[in-house]
DNA sequence: CAAACATATCGATAAATCTCGATATGTAGA
DNA sequence: TCTACATATCGAGATTTATCGATATGTTTG
């Protein structure tokens, strides 16, 4: 992992919200009701229970998701209209590994 | 390790001059001159290097490792008039650990 | 295709950060 | 105590980030 990939994780984890984000999704059973339409949690959890969950307008979630998957973060899936983010461990696991 | 920590190293961290230096301090011997007055890297190295090798004003890298030590992520030591900076190890074990 | 809904993007404004020069504080030595 | 020097703090302007409402895009279903 280079430089630049970890001050834009950095960035991401700097700020109170998008780190609550980071650590539900870590147990998305527990911090979110189940989906309607998918019966699990394998691509994650739905762009508006997180949202609903911070309190934030919905076009700053999507910012946040956003930029926390570009940086590698998080992963996107899409399914129908939903869109689905799950943690990136193995990115988690290098930018820990940064700092061996 | 509290959020409120992990927030304030994160920002630390999300910054590249400050990354640097926290490289940097990995392996003093091989990225800085010998101190004059202090035969060792036993305590870190001493600002006035740090400065001098980031090419950014003295005010600015004072506040940088001053914001650094203050998160945790540095341990100052003044010997005489020079402030001396090495990492906290047990710190940065702390934040990696915090994302397992 | 039209309506409904989830998400993304676009300005805009307030707050925070970056970075500096100027100045203050602390320390060593003449 | 006076000077020199290392570091810390202050105040300010430029840049970036936080956050919003409005609007656009994409998807499902009638």
């Amino acid at each position: 992992m280079d430089e630049l990939n970890i001050i834009d994780i950095s960035k991401s984890l700097s700020n109170p919200v998008r780190l609550n984000i980071l650590n539900w999704l870590k147990e998305p059973e527990s911090n979110f009701p189940p989906h309607e339409t998918v019966k699990h949690f394998n691509d994650g959890v739905c762009a508006s229970y997180i949202q609903e969950k911070t309190q934030l307008s919905q076009s700053t979630i999507s910012t946040y998701l956003s930029m926390m998957e570009k940086c590698g973060l998080l992963i996107s899936t899409r399914h129908g209209k939903w869109s689905y983010f799950k943690r990136n461990e193995e990115v988690l696991r290098c930018y820990r590994e940064y700092f061996e």
